[in-house]
DNA sequence: TGTCCACTGGAACGTACGGCTT
DNA sequence: AAGCCGTACGTTCCAGTGGACA
């Protein structure tokens, strides 16, 4: 069969498929739903710590945490939407705008975003971020607004570089005359205020409000709030919702997992041609998404980090599952021979076995092995079929799969 | 009880780069 | 063009360390 008549067969099929969704654009997690279940004392709260902003007064700074896909984003954007609805109708100037800190990267792009926010323009690189913030100070003073600006995972803006430009901001309406500024911090690292300095966290903290994860019956009704307009009548079994719900809450109630689960195990059912969504179909969306994680992580690992993590599965497929620092790296440095790249230093390596620790895709530990030194006990963080088709569909270490590395014998003589 | 291994991880520093101001 | 500036990525140096072993 031609290319063609494969792919007429495809959409043949879906459009005679049965059809389960009616749109399934409700169950992606940047989508704000009108209603958000078991959150309505966080509105509530978050409204009445607001609304001064409606008569032209600044309201207190917000300090908000909880882990991620507690709805913390959504509550926000929703009390936000609502808020600037009002301010419009009553001639009230409130600018809000949302940045995510980490996706920023930067200190300095924060800053620029919170500058384009009140159209202030700079360059994306090359000034100092004094001079930034000052232009943005002096912005928002000509503005003459009522600025309310949320920063998302501010953590990242503190653990990059201290937390100078918290304590800027926190103090900003002290040099501003025709315009007021609260900020609304968003953290899901609990641990984030032992290391802020103890002025920005009083300033920052006027109000406090926590997000606790939700568990599985909460998870539950949000997944059936969502299914019911994403889903046309009695396509999704309830055994299917359960699942989805038990499996998220098992993982710190995570609403968003329970969604990607929801609606990838949709996707999986209408594919098949299934009559309605079930349990096996969310089982089956588990493995998926993580496949397509690993998938998608590893591809965009720089070079030597894929190095170090090959080298860890080179090592756990000569049965050999908890390597230490000094093998891997003399791997590392025999692969690189293979592939014509110049080794960095075991320091440096010992860097990227840490980063790959943070996103899961290895699992350290520093072991003390007494008289044989001190060094990280390292495993695979994935199972090792996961990491053999990412490598698979690398084109420099797909002709490295099946290479047996020379010190791999004097290694496993130990 | 002291020694000593094989590192760890902090800190300072170097280099390349893009892009601003003057 | 020169002088800065921030960022990314890396190196070099080195004090510190938990626990097996003599």
């Amino acid at each position: 069969m031609d290319e063609i008549s494969v792919l007429d067969n495809v959409f043949e099929r879906f459009l005679k498929g049965s059809k389960l969704f009616c749109d399934r654009e409700i169950l992606r997690h940047d989508y704000i739903p009108d209603k958000l279940p078991h959150r309505q004392n966080q509105i509530r709260y978050l409204g009445e710590v607001v609304a001064p902003v409606l008569r032209s007064s600044r309201c207190s700074n917000i300090f908000i945490y909880g882990k991620t896909g507690t709805g913390k984003t959504a509550v926000i954007k929703h009390v936000l939407a609502k808020l600037s609805i009002k301010a419009e109708e009553l001639g009230v100037p409130l600018k809000t705008c949302y940045i995510n800190c980490r996706l920023a990267g930067t200190e300095y792009r924060v800053l620029s975003s919170l500058c384009s926010a009140i159209s202030v323009r700079v360059p994306f690189t090359g000034l100092a971020v004094g001079e930034v913030f000052d232009r943005f100070r002096y912005g928002l003073n000509s503005a003459g607004i009522l600025f309310l600006p949320v920063l998302d995972e501010i953590d990242a803006l503190v653990k990059t570089r201290g937390d100078i430009l918290l304590y800027e901001l926190t103090r900003i309406n002290e040099a501003l005359h025709s315009s007021k500024a609260s900020i609304i911090g968003i953290s899901n690292d609990l641990r984030f205020k032992e290391f802020l300095d103890p002025r920005v966290l009083s300033s920052l903290s006027e109000e406090e409000i926590v997000f606790r994860p939700y568990d599985a019956a909460e998870l539950r009704d949000i997944l059936w709030e969502r299914a019911r307009s994403a889903f046309f009548d009695d396509m999704v079994l309830d055994g299917a919702v359960s699942l989805c719900a038990a499996l998220a809450a098992a993982e710190h109630g995570d609403a968003r997992r329970a969604l990607d689960l929801l609606r990838v195990a949709g996707e999986i059912a209408e594919r098949e041609g299934a009559g309605a969504v079930v349990e096996n179909h969310v089982r089956r969306a588990e493995k998926r998404i993580e496949h397509d994680r690993v998938m998608e992580v590893v591809e965009n690992l720089p070079a030597h980090s894929k190095l170090v993590l090959f080298s860890v599965f080179l090592l756990s497929r000569a049965k050999i599952s908890l390597a230490i620092t000094g093998d891997i790296y003399e791997i590392y440095c025999e692969l690189c021979g293979e592939s014509g790249f110049a080794p960095l230093t075991q320091r440096r390596v010992s860097s990227l076995v840490n980063e790959l620790d943070v996103i899961g895709l290895l699992n350290a530990r520093v072991a003390s092995l007494g008289r044989y030194g001190r060094t990280k006990k390292i495993r695979l963080g994935v199972a090792r079929s996961l990491l053999r088709d990412a490598f698979v569909a690398d084109g420099r270490l797909r002709r490295l799969i099946r290479y047996a590395p020379k010190c791999l014998t004097e290694i496993a003589r130990g």
